[in-house]
DNA sequence: GCAGAGAATTGAACATGTTCAACACGAGAA
DNA sequence: TTCTCGTGTTGAACATGTTCAATTCTCTGC
């Protein structure tokens, strides 16, 4: 799908030792958080010196993004079978994003750094060139999970509901990693509120009483997101 | 308002080289952008050595929330005038927001590096601990004026609506911050349109018929923003 | 086994945000 | 005038992300 690395087949000693590195990145992240985490640090705790996590790896943030690659990759199953076993999009939709907290769970406070930045030309920011690729195939779990689903939605709207829904899951991480309270219960409970009213607003949709409202959406959202592709 | 700066009355001479380096990191900054532009930079276009920018300021982020602090200072009055001169809630919305972009506008790349982090840990996230003063000043705007609109929303979610209000204004700075388009037409647009439909929906909310939305709603931003102080 | 090419690895060096001990200077005391 | 003290100022030094020339390792063709 996505254009495999430059690198050549990779030996499988390189290999080895850029998986440990990588292993090594997430246990420091973990330890000390993403911004204490010392490259020195890392280098050391994967048996290297510091020029080899760079032969590896193109900067800190790479490493974040490596991880990020790797968790989608792992991710991708997973949701498929999701999508598989569901039907209705309320199920779908708790299905795939229970699984984006399943997977992350461990690395929590690590997806902080792919978070935090909302600047769309940080290269770790959700909304970036950079994690293009990964949010395209993000939108598209979305997009399978409406498919066959009994909303309606107003034909200059319709295009823009995966997106829209990636976005809502981005709201819901966002939260999530950032929640403090005991076992991210807050989140839990935002996520159970917003998913019904969602469905509820999607319902709402359909009456053709709100008329006005569905163009001025459709033309708010072309201005965002450009005409629909 | 908020506890003045803990320093002693300073110098006038002392205020004039503070004032110095502020302008000079902004200078600096227009030039090179935020990420860009080097304390050392700074401290050159200053006339000072690296030490004293550092006497003045604790960091370079500290210079960004300087810039901030005063701009918001500046906006008050402005806000005060526009909510003095309009009663309705459109005109009025329309009008702090309109100050912001205004004010702004000469910094508006440098506005980046004030929205760019949606961590709430961050310094400089419109989130965090350290803007709450200001972010709370920004809230009573809108609380003013949503005061004397004609908008009846429900009780459970009224008392939100400040900073709903103020969360909409945020999110329209985002986009502006990073919008290409030529003199940043579609903010504009995109303002036009959002805030027609905000109204809009403002003004659906009171049909009673959408008492099980209204619940939804009341219970998520309870537990988004804790109980109404 | 051996030469050589390419992959893998190393650590010193660099850039930049930040800290800090030392110094300069000006106003008041003696 | 000279001494003293505190504000203001300096630049060297440090930490850490990053680069890169040099070195070592590994495999391939002979």
């Amino acid at each position: 799908m996505t254009d495999q690395q430059k690198k050549q087949p990779a030996s499988k000693k390189a290999e080895e030792t850029r998986t440990r590195i990588l292993e090594a990145s997430l246990q420091v992240f973990r330890e000390r958080g993403f911004e204490r985490a010392t490259m020195r640090d890392i280098a050391a705790e994967a048996g290297v010196a510091l020029g080899a996590a760079y032969y590896y790896f193109e900067s800190k943030d790479a490493i974040v993004m490596a991880f990020y690659e790797r968790s989608q990759g792992e991710m991708k199953t997973a949701v498929e079978e999701t999508l598989a076993r569901s039907r209705t999009l309320e199920t779908r939709l708790r299905g795939i994003i229970q699984v984006k907290f399943d997977c992350f769970e461990p690395n929590r406070k690590l997806l902080g750094a792919l978070s935090a930045h909302a600047d769309p030309e940080h290269p770790l920011s959700p909304f970036s060139r950079d994690t293009a690729a990964i949010r395209d195939q993000d939108i598209s779990f979305f997009a399978r999970a409406a498919e066959e689903s009994k909303v309606k939605l107003p034909p200059n709207i319709a295009p823009y509901l995966p997106r829209l829904l990636w976005l809502y899951q981005m709201g819901l991480i966002l939260f999530w990693v950032y929640d403090h309270s005991a076992e991210q219960r807050r989140t839990k409970i935002l996520f159970e509120k917003t998913l019904k009213m969602l469905l509820l607003t999607l319902r709402l949709a359909e009456i053709p009483l709100l008329r006005p409202l569905h163009r001025l959406a459709g033309d708010l959202l072309k201005t965002v997101y450009g005409d629909t592709p």
